[in-house]
DNA sequence: TATTGTTATACTCTATAACTATA
DNA sequence: TATAGTTATAGAGTATAACAATA
């Protein structure tokens, strides 16, 4: 499931109409791109998140949950998923026995800069086409957005 | 799994990262508070959206499955869910008999009010907080993007 | 022959609850 | 007692392939 902004009934006038639809594109267009790039790679769109945040640097399981914002449990099946064909690896926590850092394997980490590098044009650089003028102007419309 | 945009390596400077992760944010916004008032109804998001789509008019399995952006077989199991519990129904086309309309039903429209209402209001009215020009001028940098 | 929808199958993601090992 | 992670379980979404009815 996945991308499709299904929107409420909104006010009904012509350009906040407009306005949702393109921000269903953006969005659609970059979830298309990424899951095309994770296939590629015979990822899901979970294990490919999981493997880009991980690339970043280690990271307990619970944590790991918070991001994807699921139960702690999923993230198990996941890790084991990626585990499983050598991309990432458990590793003990020096000062607290009881976690558990994912981290990726050296595969791991070529396979996420591999995927980084076969997205798309829009996907890897949503903001391509803006000057930074531009970029600044949408910075401050979308924190009006969230106010 | 559903929405935390995660990033590519984009070209680290502080302004892109920042718009990046707003966007991210607004979609995240957007989603919670669908898939809260859909649990408020023991619907899941799909099933939500589906109902959704459906009150607006009923649609082919078909169309139903290219809206979705995923394999017409899967949108009959989402049917059937919606199905058994009363709240859209199959129509025969007239016109081809191979194809068949969801429908929704009465009840169906009602919860599909009664979701529209228990909204949050970042989901109900994402573009509240902007006047008529700061939308146009969104309109105008979502194009861009796209372009 | 091609298309619409369904069925059958298998995998992944999801939440809940119960379990373990640490703290 | 409380917390981190796992296991067990069950439901839902997903794609692929094969099938029936209709075009």
């Amino acid at each position: 499931m996945l991308v499709p902004m299904t929107r409420p009934k909104p006010p009904g006038d012509q350009l906040t109409l407009e306005v949702l639809e393109l921000l269903g594109d953006v969005v659609a267009r970059y979830y298309e791109e990424y899951d095309k790039a994770a296939a590629e790679f015979t990822l899901t769109g979970s294990q490919a998140r999981v493997l880009a945040l991980l690339a970043l640097g280690p990271l307990p399981m619970r944590q790991l949950a918070q991001r994807l914002k699921c139960e702690p449990s999923n993230v198990t099946g996941i890790v084991d998923r990626l585990t499983a064909r050598g991309l990432v690896e458990r590793r003990a926590d020096e000062s607290d026995r009881r976690v558990k850092l994912a981290a990726p394997t050296e595969e791991g980490l070529r396979t996420a800069a591999s995927l980084r590098e076969s997205l798309g044009e829009f996907a890897r650089e949503p903001l391509g086409r803006l000057d930074e003028p531009s970029r600044r102007q949408l910075r401050e419309l979308l924190r009006q957005m969230l106010a």
